[in-house]
DNA sequence: AAATTGTTTAACATTTTTGTTTAACAAAAT
DNA sequence: ATTTTGTTAAACAAAAATGTTAAACAATTT
C-alpha cells in the first residue's frame, strides 16, 4: 500500500507528544488525532502506548546511531579529525532534536524502565564504539597526536557539553527573550569543538 | 492540634513523588499512603492535586528565597565577598535539592502553566535582588574591586552554572558507577565559585 | 460540656485514559 | 475475483485516577 504513511505519521506525532508532555502525560487520543488518524488506527499499528514510546525511541537511537558511529568507518582520517566530525556531528543530531537531551535525562529518572531500555539498546553499540576509539585514540597517543586518554571519558564529555547546550538554551532565552537560537547553536558548537580539542591536545591550535 | 504533622508529612511526600514522578506521573493516592494518611485527608487539605503541587513548589521557592536573598540584607560585606556567597548558598540549596533543577526545567517545558507560576511567585523577589544587587556591583566596579557587570547576566551566569552541576551528576555517575557525590559536589562547588570571581574580575588571585 | 477540628473507613461518583470490538468499506496484493 | 491489509466510526469495556460524601470517633479548643 502507500508504504505506511499513516504508521509514520503517528510516530511522528507520537515523537512530539512524549517530547512535549512526557510518557506520563502524552495521551494516545491525541496522538492519534493530531497524527490526523482513528483512535483505532494507533492501537491498531501499535499495541500499547508503551510500545509506541519504544518505536519512537528506538527510531530516534537510530537516527543517533547513523548520524554518529558512521565516523568510525572512516578510514584514514586522523583521530584528532574525527574527534572534531564526532563532536560536531553529535551536536547536529541535537539540533535536529533539541528537546531531546531534557527529555532523556529526565525520562531516565522517572521511569526506571526506560532507562533498562536505553541500556539494552545502546550499550552494544556504545561499547563496539569505544573499543574502537580507545585502539585509536592509544595509537595516536603513541605518535604523540593526542595525549593518552580513556574513550569512554573523552565520549562522556563529548555528549555532555552538547547535552548542555541545549538543556540551557531554554533557561537562556526565558532571560534573553529575542534570543537566537541559530546563532546560539552555531556559536556554541564551535566552543565546544574547541574544548574538546584542547582536551585531546592542549597544544592545539 | 499537634502541629500538623500529618499535613506536613503530606507536603514532603508530594514533594519526593512529584520530584520523582514529575506533575503527571505523580499519583494522590500514592502520596496519601506513602504519607501514612487516608485519602480522603489528603483532598481535606488540598482541594486537588494541582493545589498540592502549588503549596510543594511554594514551599521549595520559598525555602530558596530564604537560603539566598538573606545574602543582600548584610550589611558591610564586600560585594565579591557577597557573590561568593551567593554561590555557595545556591549550590547549598541545591545540595539538599538535587533533583530539583531536572525538575525544573522539564515542567517548565511540559506545562507552560507552571512556567507561568514561577514568573508570577519569583519575578517581584527576583527584580528586587538584581536591582540591589546592580547597585552593589556598580558601587564596586567604581572603586575598581570589580569590572562593571550585569547583575542579571551574573546571576543568570550563577544559577546555569548550579544547575548544570546537577544536571551531569546523574550522567557522570551512570558512566562512572562507584562515583562520590559528596566529593563531586564539594569539588565542584569550589570551581563554580572560582569561574563566577573570574568573572566579575579576572585579576582576582 | 459543647463545639470544632483532625482523622479514618468505606463507599461512591466522575472523569480520564487506555484498550477492544464489530461492522463496514476502500485499496492493494495474490 | 477474492483475499488480505488499511482504515474509519462508533460503541463499549476496563482500568486508573481524581475527587466527594457520610458516618463515626478521637483529640483539642473554647
Amino acid at each position: 500500500m502507500k508504504d505506511n504513511k499513516k504508521q509514520k505519521k503517528i510516530l511522528e506525532v507520537a515523537e512530539e507528544e512524549f517530547l512535549m508532555k512526557g510518557f506520563a502525560g502524552a495521551r494516545t487520543v491525541e496522538i492519534a488525532q493530531k497524527a490526523g488518524v482513528s483512535h483505532s488506527m494507533l492501537h491498531y499499528y501499535y499495541k500499547t502506548k508503551e510500545q509506541l514510546f519504544e518505536h519512537v525511541m528506538g527510531e530516534k537511537l537510530q537516527q543517533l546511531k547513523e548520524s554518529v558511529s558512521t565516523v568510525f568507518m572512516i578510514e584514514d582520517m586522523p583521530v584528532v579529525e574525527k574527534v572534531v566530525e564526532l563532536v560536531v556531528r553529535h551536536f547536529e543530531f541535537l539540533s535536529e532534536n533539541p528537546d531531546l537531551p531534557r527529555f532523556v535525562i529526565n525520562e531516565v529518572i522517572v521511569r526506571p524502565e526506560y532507562a533498562e531500555m536505553m541500556k539494552r539498546e545502546a550499550l552494544p553499540l556504545l561499547n563496539d564504539v569505544v573499543a574502537r576509539f580507545q585502539r585509536e585514540l592509544d595509537a595516536a597517543a603513541k605518535e604523540g597526536e593526542v595525549r593518552t586518554m580513556d574513550a569512554a571519558t573523552l565520549l562522556m564529555d563529548i555528549v555532555s557539553l552538547n547535552f548542555f547546550s541545549f538543556i540551557i538554551a531554554p533557561i537562556l532565552s526565558s532571560v534573553k527573550p529575542g534570543m537566537d537560537f541559530q546563532a546560539y547553536y552555531h556559536a556554541r558548537c564551535q566552543e565546544n569543538v574547541q574544548l574538546i580539542l584542547n582536551r585531546i591536545n592542549p597544544d592545539i591550535k
